[in-house]
DNA sequence: CGCATGCTTGACTGAACTCAAAGTCCGTGG
DNA sequence: CCACGGACTTTGAGTTCAGTCAAGCATGCG
């Protein structure tokens, strides 16, 4: 199944750069305009990195391109073929995040916390390009706080909104509110106030909308939770009485 | 919270105020320091952008942050408050994204058509900090194109993974399969294939778990188009018939 | 050839939507 | 201050849509 192994990854490393010569006999690699191109790329270059080359990488279908967990080792753009993204919940159920195909982005939810954090499969033969992270992480520069600190922000981003999506998945409406719940509980917590007491600042038809149920449904839900005692409701006034109870009511 | 470059860290300690005479009388401005700190950045920095200053935008409850076709001027981070971002389709429907609060990132997806592609607007009063365009697209230096390739792609993911998930928000499960087939249809159109002919790489199962309905509910809905002559499917072999009709049929 | 996987279709059931009514909270203006 | 209106919320009753279970067929691979 998997195919990039250690000796594959240590040989990208040690050599960057190809020698030109090779290009002819060996079409194992991209230039930078071949990827501008692929991307449909419709802004402004200088031109400076036109000589850049970039390894290509070659899957059959059914191989893995990319494991969860696995460390980031640069973004790669699809030149052929067509894939799978998906997480993996913690209960074992997949979620499929969508089908990336020639000209499409992989793997940037790997830079929040340096590795990917979703799987990506082969669903036919495919070809990618990798583009290391060494080379967009400006290398041989004075480094750019700014910059990294973008980078990282906008694939926090990225995850954040794949878990979203994820979140709607899942067969009753009831377990999709109560992960709601257990989500703003979380955030309120990372933002340092209490995870188990606080007020939503968005309407049941907001909240209803972005699940994709009823203000209805979301408002039964929340009676639901209240009446076997895992929450207390009362208007936007949420307490959180048993987060494990409100855990155990996500799935289904 | 947390952050690794020793000297850094101490100096949030001491001095998580910036340089003191501008402060006093205007405290429309937050440090470099703050971000990181919103954004509970864990990652390495050095040093050479601690001196930035960034401006902050108030914004009372119900005021509208960033509007739909806006012109991207920089990206914000929300220092304080809680907003709602959405989408609004082209018939009109409102489709709620996410709800940011302090830490979280705004505008990213205003990168790669250089405007903003997403509503927000103020759930309660908000402080936000503005990072501009240039300090993250590296000015006064020599442009690094793979850099600036990579935010439009970057941008250009969030966008459509947005999208997608707009995507799943349609009452019926039909018009969901509809509006599938739909952008299906496009990328292909995008990848320079006929956008009227062409084989779906992936299974029902798949596809029903992205859209969030049964596998069953897919192939009923390929039969129901079929019937009515809107498309042709034979196993993964599609044929749009009429454009037209699938896109009403994308509207319940 | 036989098995595994994927696809289609049918019948039944249950969950969520729609429509409707009533109650609550809040800001505004008399 | 209180009355009013509007937005938000809760709850109920009926209906429809999509999930579940099941059976059968097609396709491709070993």
């Amino acid at each position: 199944m998997n195919v990039q192994t250690g000796s594959n990854a240590a040989r990208w490393q040690s050599s960057p750069t190809p020698p030109a010569l090779k290009l002819e006999s060996d079409e194992r690699w991209s230039t930078f305009e071949e990827v501008l191109n692929l991307l449909r790329f419709d802004g402004q270059v200088h031109g400076l990195s036109n000589g850049s080359l970039f390894r290509r990488r070659r899957l059959k279908a059914g191989q893995s391109a990319l494991r969860m967990g696995q460390p980031f080792d640069g973004l790669y753009i699809v030149r052929l073929g067509a894939l799978k993204t998906s997480m993996t919940h913690m209960d074992g159920a997949e979620h499929v995040l969508a089908f990336p195909m020639k000209g499409d982005l992989l793997g940037f939810d790997g830079v929040c916390k340096n590795k990917y954090l979703s799987e990506v499969v082969a669903l036919t033969d495919c070809d990618l390009i990798r583009i290391p992270e060494s080379d967009f992480f400006s290398p041989g520069r004075a480094c750019n706080d700014i910059e990294r600190m973008a980078y990282w922000a906008i694939s926090r981003e990225i995850v954040q909104e794949q878990t979203t999506y994820a979140l709607t998945h899942s067969a009753k409406s009831e377990a999709r509110v109560a992960r709601f719940l257990r989500t703003q509980s979380e955030r309120f917590a990372a933002m340092g106030y209490s995870p188990s007491r606080f007020t939503l600042p968005m309407t049941r038809r907001d909240i209803g909308n972005h699940l994709n149920v009823t203000l209805e449904t979301v408002s039964r839900a929340f009676s639901a939770l209240d009446s076997l005692g895992i929450i207390s409701v009362e208007r936007r006034e949420i307490k959180i009485l048993s987060l494990e109870a409100l855990r155990k009511f996500e799935n289904k």
